[in-house]
DNA sequence: CAGACAAAAGTTAAAGATAGTCAAAGTCAA
DNA sequence: TTGACTTTGACTATCTTTAACTTTTGTCTG
């Protein structure tokens, strides 16, 4: 496992034991406690606390800076109106699989329906489509199958 | 017998004697194993482990990359595999709907699932794609979403 | 209080580490 | 000998790590 799963491992583990879901870290100091530089602390937030992945992450510099995780819960209705809403006319697939991530943890969607459309909205599915086309297409799929399930 | 096989039987006993029927492997030490290319082991993945063949693979480039196999192995394995079989490279939208609905009726798959790879794989989802692709990309889609459900 | 300095965090680009794609060339059996 | 299957390697795409440089905020000093 390399650094940044390390680090996320260890704020998602500090997540559920602190309070409200909220968390808050300096960058310098989980930098030196994993022995990096503290921009891979940003690396880390962008890439494993996005919204899309249920995350809020507030920030402040200065003195007595910080860097504030929040985890994010709302109702499965609205968690997945929004989502929809949020899809556009193209979606790639990393950010289809973070919203069905997002959706399985948030518990909005069961684990089988979101292992189904992942698979269905995946490269092996869509290979037979244009390339210039597939982002499309999956942005339709998501759309008229998640649709359903509000 | 060619290295391909090889591979795929040293994947194969490895599959047996790992937890959960899954398997991690890094492409680059596999191939240094067998003294081949690296893109060999993607030959081997995609003839060898296929969904057809009860298999997923996922994977991930960069730092600690890896390819991950998973042996599907459930009850309905046997009905699912020969629907799968069934399917062809290709598949209009009536048989879509009329396998879809065959695989409800016979409990092979609940009805949220079967509704979800309706609308999957139906003309609205699929309106993007040229029409003379759109029997090639369904039959896809159902190929890699029914292999999921077994 | 203004300005200087210190103490954070942010941005970005380059380098490093993997895996994927594609097509040409090789092999082998019917 | 032809066609399907396999092997190879050049090129591409993606993910991670690092480091130099920038921006923001707080505090102290004259």
């Amino acid at each position: 496992m390399g650094i940044t799963d390390l680090i996320a491992a260890f704020l998602q583990e500090s997540l559920n034991h602190a309070e409200n879901g909220v968390l808050e870290v300096q960058r310098s100091d989980l930098a030196q406690k994993f022995n990096c530089v503290p921009s891979q602390i940003n690396y880390v937030m962008s890439t494993r606390f996005s919204p899309e992945r249920g995350y809020i992450v507030e920030s402040r510099r200065g003195g007595n800076g910080y860097i504030r995780i929040t985890r994010v819960h709302v109702n499965r209705q609205t968690l997945m109106m929004h989502v929809i809403n949020s899809i556009g006319a193209e979606v790639d697939l990393p950010s289809a699989r973070a919203m069905l991530e997002n959706l399985f943890h948030a518990g909005a969607l069961d684990e089988r329906t979101a292992r189904t459309l992942l698979a269905a909205v995946g490269d092996k599915s869509l290979g037979a489509a244009p390339k210039n086309l597939r982002d499309r297409i999956r942005a339709d799929i998501l759309k008229n199958a998640l649709i359903l399930q509000v």
